[in-house]
RNA sequence: GGGUGUAUAGCUCAGCGGGAGAGCACUACCUUGACAUGGUAGGGGUCACAGGUUCAAUCCCUGUUACACCCA
């Protein structure tokens, strides 16, 4: 016998366990033979994080395909792991060193630091796995990945010495975003602007031999120490005789020239422009398009360095604001302060450190040749976007794509396979000579070529005292020559990028990789589009030559009740865990699935997973309920012998609702798929058909009580399978529970089938429960608007019932009296005086009810309802008077509408008849 | 500044060219033998605003307003 309520707590982790235990997670478990197969890879998350309702959402609905298809018989496979996340992982560790006083990283050297964080990594390196096991994702485990795993890290290679030998990869001098507090390079895309209050100064600059000055507004005035020129718009006759001529740049007594660009927007300020190429992007193209030299007047810590002034030098770059504007105003070369909104870009993690543009040398992948192919495929159709409308997004960012720097400056990552020696005279290009190769031994023997002799291997630093001197005294006929491997590591979403496919194996040509790849979803946020889709997509099709999956669904932002982004500063986050332990992982997951409606964020709001766990205990009463009065599993039931009318019936909105489920899933509507089992199974298994069921469960007659029992038994168990996907942990359980008696299963539900109840549709049976159900909620009605005690039964007198009405009333009488609480039917020609009336069909339903009833409210209702019809009669009327919709609109509609007419009329009559009838 | 999206019941959200929906909340009644994490019934919306297209607009188009997000 089943608990009274469900207890998910101790259940979940039981049920896991037995999953786990068959291998049902497994890839391939289940599966038909010669299965077609269904693939996803979860887009890795950071292997320091913790999981939070993005990724609870992300997760649900990954596992929701996944279990869907593998119970479609599908040959599955779930690929899960984590990315090594560089900086991240990098500083977890360098914090807890300085936490608990050990040696710095620098201080330990790289080697014992990067032991240092794979101890950490195999420590709490699986906190976010383990907690989506608790969600009840059903990824092969067995599989789990991790982007610096060997095999991936040889992906990586192969990718970063395979691009730079088609030149898609290069080594250049650019201006990239740097982390100061961290020293390293990030990407674009970790860099957030955020609208900071602050304050725009004019700066005069004297004009070479003159007594003119002109003026250019700055938001970081600081940067004057580096600029090397003064902008102005072509077409601005203002300052038209000006260009060519000089500027002395106060503090520094540099000469720098007045230069005419369009980038200087005459209405913008004076219309004069500082040009700092160094810090900023824009005044870096305006300086490479004049030619300039940029001048970089901070070290990589973002301090002045030694280009500028001595006094100013070591100083921060904020102090060096306040300093460079004392000495500006004293000199009289600050004219104007303005406060100004300003975009300020921070390190998106943090949102505290000041991204600088920052002049160094990097490793880029030319992404607008990698994209090009990319984009081929969503315009055509073989990768599609779910919704559609973020093609668009995808479109202008992939149209619009910069190099894409992959170097960092960091120790936890791909250190990348280049070799730095110093160039021979008679090579045409500039700085170090690098040998990008896949092992040392391959750059050795490459610069061994290169240089006619052998060469000396340096680990110290490319910056350390033994290789400079070594670079230095190469020239002059040194026996060997010096080589050191580039320090820095590449961007985490570079091996990511490759995950469709690394994990599989390659570059070895695996049994996985054979059969599962490409993939066939990628479900992910919209946020991460960039990081995610857009370089799966250019690395796959660069690489394996295919698309790595032809479905990309993205999925909604998860906000607080209010439409607020969820954030720690705000306090309003919502932990999945928490709502698990408290609501059980099956409500939490529903919850998810249901509001995931597409193309729109998703305000979560904690009463609707109360309401879905609410749903999780009325179906395990139902099977309690079925339980105890003997609903058990029949061997080899068939439905289609069934000869109850209530029996046929719930077999058809059972497969009208697995028809609906199944294709809601399909077409990636999870709210619709929710809403729809989630209807059947309250609304109409539950509410209808347990109750409509009773009286013949507890008859007496026989057959009919088999029967019932024995469909009963059935549609549970296609409920369960139906609400698997969503629900996992409750659904199993009851399957284990109902699999005690009768038929053994033949597997857990994990693995059994997806049903399949085409053909089992009964239009009669589905018409006549229609009309029961018409009855019974319409007396039900009058009862309660007529303030009849709920407990009481009345009579019912039946009016110009037909013979299709009578028979129906014999068959259902039980369910009637059970539900209306009816003691005797009787017919009759006319109503008895002062009686309630429904009307259902063409037959009214009269409670003759003189003296319990308020003849008063009885006249209201009717009244209300006969005002109501005559609204009705009234607009129907003015359509159909209408010429042009007679003669214009479709004649199924115009039909309808006259149908809809005659039955308000017909309606309107009999209410008039029984308004009469009322003393 | 450019772009995208959203505006429907008190709240959270579906929906849709021809009869306004769900859940929660609310009101009334109900300790009816699965379930009070429940049952039954009910109240509640000029579908943001202004135009346009159409026989017909909550739905399509344009504009306005508000909000959100993305990019600069």
């Amino acid at each position: 016998m089943l608990e009274k309520t469900y207890e998910p707590a101790a259940v979940e982790i039981r049920i896991n366990e037995a999953w786990m235990k068959a291998g049902a997670f497994k890839a391939g478990a289940g599966a038909k033979p010669g299965a077609e197969t269904f693939s996803i890879v979860i887009p890795p998350p950071n292997v320091t994080g913790s999981l939070h309702i993005g990724h609870a959402l992300n997760n649900t609905i990954q596992d929701i395909l996944i279990r869907f298809e593998r119970m479609r018989g599908k040959d599955v496979l779930w690929q899960p792991g984590t990315d090594h996340a560089g900086i991240a992982t990098q500083m977890i560790v360098e914090r807890q060193l300085a936490k608990a006083g050990e040696p710095s990283r620098r201080e330990m050297g790289r080697e014992a630091f990067l032991k240092r964080v794979w101890a950490w990594k195999a420590e709490s390196g699986g906190t976010i796995l383990n907690q989506l096991k608790r969600l009840g994702a059903s990824a092969d485990w067995s599989r789990e990945r991790f982007t610096m795993d060997e095999g991936l890290s040889a992906a990586v290679l192969k990718v970063f010495v395979g691009l730079h030998d088609k030149g898609l990869i290069y080594r250049a001098k650019r201006l990239v975003n740097w982390h100061p507090g961290l020293e390293t390079a990030i990407s674009d895309l970790e860099v957030e602007n955020i609208e900071t209050k602050g304050k725009m100064w004019h700066l005069a600059y004297p004009i070479e031999g003159t007594d003119e000055t002109i003026t250019v507004a700055t938001t970081r005035p600081e940067t004057m120490l580096g600029d090397v020129a003064v902008a102005v718009h072509p077409d601005d006759e203002r300052y038209a005789r000006l260009v060519g001529q000089h500027v002395i740049l106060p503090l520094t007594g540099r000469r720098i020239p007045i230069i005419a660009d369009t980038y200087a927007d005459p209405e913008l300020g004076s219309g004069a422009v500082k040009i700092t190429p160094a810090h900023d992007f824009n005044d870096f193209d305006v300086g490479a398009r004049a030619g300039l030299t940029p001048i970089n007047i901070f070290t990589s810590t973002a301090k002045l360095n030694d280009t500028v002034p001595e006094r100013f030098r070591g100083l921060d770059r904020f102090v060096a604001r306040e300093a460079v504007l004392q000495e500006l105003e004293a000199l009289g070369v600050l004219v104007k302060i303005e406060d100004k909104l300003i975009m300020v870009p921070f390190d998106e993690k943090s949102k505290q450190v000041v991204i600088e543009p920052f002049l160094t040398d990097q490793w880029f992948v030319n992404a607008d040749v990698l994209a090009a192919p990319a984009l081929k495929s969503v315009r055509e159709g073989r990768t599609k976007f779910v919704p559609k409308a973020y093609e668009n997004t995808f479109y202008a960012w992939m149209e619009n794509i910069k190099p894409w720097c992959i170097s960092r400056q960091l120790w936890w990552g791909h250190q990348i396979p280049a070799w730095y020696g110093p160039r021979l005279e008679s090579d045409p290009g500039e700085g170090l000579k690098s040998f990008v190769a896949s092992t040392e031994a391959e750059a050795k023997a490459a610069a061994v070529a290169y240089y006619g002799k052998p060469v000396t291997l340096f680990v110290a630093g490319l910056k350390a005292p033994d290789f400079t001197a070594a670079l230095e005294g190469f020239g002059q006929g040194s026996s060997t020559a010096p080589l050191h491997r580039d320090e820095d590591v590449l961007d985490t979403w570079f091996s990511s990028a490759l995950w469709p496919f690394s994990t599989m194996g390659w570059p070895e040509a695996t049994p996985e990789l054979a059969k599962y790849y490409p993939t066939d979803v990628l479900v992910t946020g919209f946020d991460i589009i960039f990081f995610w889709v857009a370089r799966m997509m250019m690395m796959g099709l660069e690489f394996t030559g295919t698309e790595p999956f032809h479905t990309v669904y993205m999925h909604a932002l998860v906000r607080d009740e209010k439409g607020q982004k969820m954030s720690k500063t705000k306090g309003n986050v919502i932990d999945p865990l928490n709502l698990i332990d408290q609501y059980g992982a099956d409500a939490t997951r529903f919850t998810l699935a249901a509001m995931a409606a597409q193309g729109r964020d998703m305000r979560l709001a904690i009463a609707r997973v109360e309401g879905y766990r609410n749903f999780v205990t009325k179906l395990w009463n139902a099977a309690r309920f079925l339980e105890m009065n003997g609903c058990g599993r029949v061997s080899d039931f068939d439905p289609r012998a069934n000869a109850l009318t209530l029996n046929k019936w719930i077999v058809d909105a059972t497969a009208r609702a697995v028809a609906s489920v199944t294709r809601a899933i399909e077409d990636y509507r999870f709210n619709e798929a929710a809403n729809a089992a989630y209807d059947f199974v309250w609304g109409t298994f539950c509410d209808w058909y347990v109750e409509l069921a009773k009286p013949v469960l507890t008859g007496d007659n026989a057959a009919e009580k088999a029967e019932t029992q024995a469909t009963a038994a059935f549609v549970l168990d296609q409920i369960l399978a139906l609400l698997h996907p969503f629900m996992p942990f409750v659904t199993e359980e009851l399957w284990a529970e109902t699999g005690k008696t009768g038929p053994a299963r033949a597997s857990l539900l994990i693995t059994s089938a997806w049903p399949d109840l085409t053909g089992l549709e009964d239009a009669a049976a589905d018409a006549e429960l229609d009309w029961l159900l018409g009855v019974v909620s319409g007396i039900r009605s009058v009862r309660q608007e007529m303030n009849v005690p709920a407990g009481s039964k009345v009579p019912l007198v039946v009016v110009g019932a037909n013979a299709v009405t009578r028979t129906r009333l014999a068959t259902h009488a039980g369910a009637v009296a059970r539900l209306a609480r009816i003691e005797a039917v009787s017919f009759a020609d006319v109503a008895p005086r002062d009686s309630a009336q429904l009307m259902v069909g063409e037959a009214n339903f009269v409670l003759p009810l003189a003296g319990i009833i308020d003849i008063a409210a009885e006249r209201t209702r009717l009244g209300k309802e006969q005002a109501k019809l005559d609204d009705e009669i009234d607009k129907i009327d003015k359509k159909l008077g209408n010429e042009q919709f007679v003669s214009k609109a479709p004649e199924e509609v115009i039909d309808e509408q006259r149908q809809r007419r005659a039955e308000a009329v017909d309606r309107r009559t009999r209410i008039a008849e029984a308004l009469v009838r009322l003393s």
